[in-house]
DNA sequence: ACAGAACCGTAACGTACGGTACGCTTTGGC
DNA sequence: GCCAAAGCGTACCGTACGTTACGGTTCTGT
C-alpha cells in the first residue's frame, strides 16, 4: 500500500489506462455501490487484481483513488469578475446555485457520497489514512465554498452584499439551496430534479439569499 | 423471516427483553457503524443467535427494527396550539430549530443515518422490503415536517406569516436550520455543536425566516 | 412435579471476498 | 530478434461473517 497515493497533489500522475481504470471503478461505483468488489473492478476494467494492488495497494487506496480522480474532473472555472453590479452578482449566485444542484443531485455525487458516508463511521482508520469522506467534504461543500467566498466578497464590495461573516453567509447561501435535497437523495428518496425544477431552485434561492444579505431594502438577518 | 415486521405500526408488539436487545443493538451501531455483526449483538446482548434470528428473521430484519425502535423512542409532544402571538410563534420555531439540531448531531442519529445511506444503495432490494432510508426518512425529515407544517398553518391563519406553499416554507426553514451540518457530521467532519451554538443557530434560523416569511416587514421571498 | 417451550452458549457450515501467487502473452528498449 | 518488465487471466488461500444446528438450562403452564 503505497505509490498511488500522491495524497496533496490529487492526480495527473496516472497513466491513461490508470485512469481508464478509474473510470470503470466509477461505473461500477454508480451501479452497485460499496457493494463494490475487487475483482468486478479487475473484470469491468479488463485488467488483473495484481495491478490493481499494485497500483492502488488495497481496496481502500482503489476507492480514494477513484473519489480524486473523480474530484478532479469536476474543476469548474472561476467566475469573471468583472464589473458587478447586482444583475451579474445574481447571475453568478444562480448559476453557483444551478451547478450545486446538478452535482449533488447526479448519480455519481450520490454514489460517491454513499460510500464516503459508509467508510466514515467510528471504524478505526489505520494510520493517518486519507479518509473519504474528508476528500468528497473537501472537494464538495469547502471546494463550493472558497469559489463562493470571493463573489460574496466582492459583493460586498461592491456595495451590493451585507454581512459581517463570509463563512456565515456562505452557509446561508448553501442551506438555501441544497435545503433537503442531498440528504434525501442519499437515503434513498426517489427526487425526480428537471432542468426546469433545478433552475427555479437556484432562482428562489438566490433572491432568498439576496432578501436576507443584500444591501438595499434589506432586512438584517443575523 | 417474518413476525418482527409489524410494518406500519412501528412498535410496542415488542418484548421488554426485545427492547433490551435492540438497545444492544443500537448501542453497538453507534459504536462500530455497520460493521455491526450478528456475534457482537448476540454477546453484547447477552443472547443467543438462534433467538435473533427466530426473532429478527435475519441481519437486515435486526437492523430494520433497530431503526424503528430508536425512531418510536423519539416521539415528541406536538406544539400546543394557544393563543399565537409573534412571541410564541418564535419560541416553537427556535423550539423546532434547536431540537432538530441536537437530533442531527447526536452519535444515534449519525450512526442510524449512516446505515440507512448505506443501504440506500442500488442494491436489489429482495421484495417490497421496507428499506432503512425510508424509514429514517419518514421518522426524520418527513415526521418533522408533519409537526411543523401546522404551526406555520397556525402562523399564517394569525396574519403573522406569509406563504403560498407550506411545504416550500418548510423546505426554507429546514434549510435555514440544518444548513451544512448534516452532511458534514456524516461525512465525518468532527463538528463541536455546543448547546450555546446551537441555541444561537436556531435563534438566527428563525430570524431570517421570519425575515423571508414574516407578514410584517417582510420582503417577499419566493 | 413434570413436560414442553423458550432460550443461552457455542460449535459447525458455506460462502463471499480481500489479498497473493503463478503461468502465459504482449510490449518496449537494445 | 531478444530479453526483461508490465500486464492479463485465473487459481488459490485465509478469514470474517451470516446462518444453522445442537446440547444444556431456565421458565411456564398444568
Amino acid at each position: 500500500m503505497l505509490q498511488a497515493s500522491a495524497d496533496i497533489d490529487t492526480s495527473e500522475t496516472l497513466t491513461e489506462r490508470q485512469k481508464a481504470v478509474l473510470d470503470a471503478a466509477l461505473r461500477l461505483l454508480v451501479e452497485e455501490g460499496d457493494h463494490l468488489t475487487m475483482t468486478a473492478v479487475a473484470r469491468r476494467a479488463s485488467c488483473s487484481k495484481e495491478t490493481l494492488y499494485k497500483w492502488f495497494g488495497d481496496r481502500d487506496g482503489l476507492l480514494t483513488a477513484t473519489v480524486q480522480w473523480q474530484a478532479s474532473k469536476v474543476r469548474v472555472a472561476p467566475v469573471d469578475r468583472k464589473g458587478l453590479d447586482l444583475a451579474s452578482l445574481t447571475a453568478s449566485l444562480e448559476r453557483f446555485a444551478s451547478d450545486w444542484l446538478k452535482v449533488i443531485s447526479s448519480d455519481t455525487s450520490i454514489a460517491l457520497n454513499r460510500v464516503a458516508v459508509g467508510h466514515a463511521g467510528p471504524v478505526k482508520r489505520k494510520d493517518g489514512k486519507d479518509d473519504l469522506g474528508a476528500i468528497v467534504l473537501e472537494n464538495g461543500r469547502f471546494a463550493l465554498a472558497r469559489r463562493l467566498k470571493p463573489v460574496l466578497e466582492a459583493g460586498r464590495q461592491a456595495g451590493l452584499l451585507q454581512f459581517s461573516d463570509a463563512e456565515a453567509a456562505f452557509r446561508t447561501f448553501f442551506g438555501l439551496v441544497a435545503r433537503d435535497v442531498q440528504i434525501r437523495l442519499l437515503l434513498g428518496d426517489r427526487l425526480e430534479l428537471t432542468d426546469a425544477a433545478i433552475g427555479g431552485d437556484a432562482a428562489r434561492a438566490t433572491q432568498q439569499f439576496l432578501a436576507l444579505h443584500g444591501a438595499k431594502t434589506g432586512p438584517q438577518g443575523l
